[in-house]
DNA sequence: GTCTATAATTTGATAGAC
DNA sequence: GTCTATCAAATTATAGAC
């Protein structure tokens, strides 16, 4: 699904390549819908986990590379863009339960992107700069992998980093 | 395609939409490849077009207003994000002339931003600037219509105007 | 819990009448 | 150039044996 996004998966196709048969599948996702929204959950959990995980007590301004290289390395691993930032762009077509998972996601990135900002800002300010910074790298993420090209990630980071420095 | 991606779209649905039967869109688009890829031609085409006759001979700083403002209509008219921000999505699982036209997109627009820049920046890092504000629109984009809240977008227009006053 | 078998529908695509 | 008719394959999903 993250690289040809909901309607171009076939529960055939996914029982195939795990070695299964599609009844099976069903067994545990009666519906579609069921199946990209655990997979959401299950993106989301693996996610801000290994952020967590990698935070520690770290600075403001380290927190932000932290998040930053997560991104990174979702390019690198798997050389595509985030699970969500294809659900994101679907969101319209999707199934309200998925795309309501996915605004979801967003949002907590948003939140987790406020803590890595300077103390003194006015939440509403917060939430737009925190919007900023997941529009850059989710923006990012897709402009590299469409043209190959991590080199234009790695420039998106920098200045993201630079713009965001305590 | 614009809201529910290449595999989303059949050809009987699009004829219905139009009033036609399938078999008359196969006339003209023989395979469904030919029919995405004539989309984002006719796409590109209007995209530019629209820009170039909203530019005229405008000052640098007046381009890249002009450039911001193109992509908010999208955002404001159809509620949706760009077709190629739903392609770059989805590249990675898409026909190869698909996502070879979506680059070429992409490419062409990092040029036409590359104009608003100024003019004493190495070719470089002129290309990395570029994909820097058309990351931040096509994901400000996505951002903004998964979470229906088009002023997150218009943050990151803020953002981006202010980054590259002159 | 996994399978076989299959229902019911939809899909991309073609042949050929008009 | 648009249609009817149709194909072959794929789709989501279910029933029921094991």
């Amino acid at each position: 699904m993250r690289s040809r996004g909901y309607h171009g998966v076939s529960f055939r196709e996914l029982a195939d390549d795990v070695g299964i048969k599609s009844a099976s599948v069903h067994y545990y996702f009666p519906q579609k819908v069921d199946l990209a929204v655990a997979l959401v959950a299950r993106y989301s959990k693996t996610f801000f986990a290994g952020l967590d995980k990698n935070a520690g007590d770290a600075s403001s301004s380290q927190l932000l590379r932290t998040y930053c290289s997560a991104y990174r390395s979702a390019l690198e691993l798997s050389e595509r863009a985030c699970l969500c930032g294809m659900f994101g762009a679907e969101s319209c077509g999707l199934p309200k339960p998925v795309a309501d998972a996915v605004a979801a996601f967003f949002e907590a990135n948003m939140v987790w992107i406020g803590r890595t900002l300077p103390k003194d800002i006015a939440p509403r300010t917060r939430r737009i700069r925190s919007a900023q910074i997941l529009a850059a790298l989710q923006g990012g993420l897709m402009i590299a992998a469409t043209l190959k090209d991590h080199g234009l990630f790695d420039g998106v980071v920098k200045r993201v980093l630079a713009d965001n420095a305590p």
